[in-house]
RNA sequence: GGAGGGAUAGCGAAGUGGCUAAACGCAACGGACUGUAAAUCCGUCCUCUUUCGAGUUCGAAGGUUCGAAUCCUUCUCCCUCCA
């Protein structure tokens, strides 16, 4: 079948798995390895789509649980598209809303033919099934859809992962078969398996077996430790396409970007860049900088001096750490367009390493001044 | 001059005999955040101590009581009303 979203592979890095490659959508084509924003209810949030352009982000994330309870995939179809509706010309991928109905429903009653949940916003009872899925993100037209998947924790027991794994194959092939839109939206299989590795080669295979645009890596970032978590991907990027897009799912960590580029995997998402920019955290070159502490009063330095963001180009540390004393929106609009831009540039430096072949000199490099340890980077 | 009300930890504000080192809010300080129910959440917040604990508090001084932020006396300051 074409494709229309497709992978080219450029380059493999002389010393690791790190792939440099571009991922053609229909709407722009995009250098591999990639972070893409999360923008959930279809805004990055606080973010207009000219700052992220400027910042160099690709294709950014929406979701389809909250636009189908909030304002409804009819809504957006009837506005003209996701892109449309949010003026955002550039690729779009949506996820299936699996992760939502498995991270936030306290009662939800997984069956064979999809899942029964309650609504977060008014508890009102609701059914997702992998054609629900499918058909809602038809409706939202992104780029890129994903299968809707189970998306069990990574140390659930051996016996629940295995029959999990096998209905969300046969979820996946049902998603394939209620797929309308194959000449505008690709759509992504999702691997899980959680930390076993035979279930995870096994569930590589079964989803490769099927002609997906490109593949997922999920069930990871949900409480593992990053050890685990680069296990799981050193055993199961090798059983997926050459020339299919490998997208590990909700990573985001500056840390677990290098190490999963090395073990093989284009491109990402996560909320955390934006998230913790709004909560007074940033990501620089040399750690987190939580700008909030007393100890930025009088710092007239920028949050990096290393980094080319329009925030870092013309605000104190100072100056932020007020806005958000503050209490004033600026604030978190700064952090946001700081915290994705220094991801993104982390991409660039990726892929020029990877161009370079010296991604692991580069690894060194970054680890040498950012420091080995995340707050909470589980790393053993 | 007369009558009444009030003074609680950085601020605001509960508390009218023991369960009070003193609710709650704000401010301040620290932490967390990974396919976003998040501009959210969790701590600390009289002093000393890592903990246990010890010490000193509720305008000031004195008194009643086994025990007082809470009751009594005097004083200081603030507010309202009447002359």
């Amino acid at each position: 079948m074409k494709h229309p979203v497709n992978y080219t592979l450029e380059k493999k890095e002389k010393h690791t798995g790190a792939r440099l490659g571009k991922l053609e959508t229909p709407n722009g084509t995009y250098e591999t390895p990639m972070f893409m924003p999360v923008g959930t209810q279809a805004t990055v949030k606080a973010m207009t789509p000219e700052e992220l352009k400027a910042m160099g982000a690709g294709i950014i994330l929406s979701n389809t649980y909250h636009l189908w309870l909030r304002p409804g995939s009819e809504l957006i179809e009837e506005a003209g598209g996701l892109h449309e509706f949010m003026n955002w010309d550039q690729g779009i991928l949506t996820d299936s809303g699996g992760f939502q109905v498995f991270s936030l429903a306290d009662t939800r009653e997984i069956k064979e033919n999809g899942v029964h949940f309650k609504s977060h916003l008014d508890g009102s009872a609701q059914f997702l099934s992998p054609e629900k899925s499918i058909q809602i993100q038809n409706e939202l037209g992104a780029d890129v859809i994903m299968s809707f998947d189970e998306c069990p924790p990574f140390h659930e027991s051996y016996d629940y992962m295995k029959q999990s794994v096998v209905r969300t194959t046969r979820w996946a092939e049902r998603g394939l078969e209620a797929h309308e839109n194959w000449d505008t939206q690709g759509l992504f299989g999702i691997v899980q398996g959680g930390g076993y590795k035979d279930l995870r080669i096994q569930h590589a295979r079964d989803l490769r077996s099927m002609d997906f645009s490109g593949y997922s890596i999920g069930g990871l970032s949900v409480g593992e430790t990053h050890q685990e978590m680069y296990e799981v991907l050193e055993y199961t990027t090798p059983e997926l396409p050459e020339d299919k897009t490998r997208y590990l799912m909700g990573v985001g960590t500056p840390a677990a970007l290098i190490e999963s580029v090395i073990r093989g995997v284009d491109i990402f998402d996560c909320v955390l860049p934006t998230r913790i920019a709004r909560n007074g955290t940033t990501m620089t070159s040399k750690g987190r900088l939580k700008v909030k502490n007393a100890t930025y009063k009088k710092d007239w330095r920028p949050i990096d001096e290393k980094c080319d963001c329009y925030t870092c180009r013309n605000y104190s540390r100072a100056y932020v750490r007020h806005l958000f004393n503050t209490d004033e929106i600026l604030g978190v609009r700064l952090t946001s367009i700081h915290n994705l831009r220094f991801l993104t540039h982390l991409m660039e430096q990726i892929r020029e390493a990877i161009r370079n072949d010296n991604l692991l000199d580069f690894k060194e490099a970054f680890f040498e001044e950012y420091g080995y340890n995340e707050p909470n980077a589980r790393t053993f």
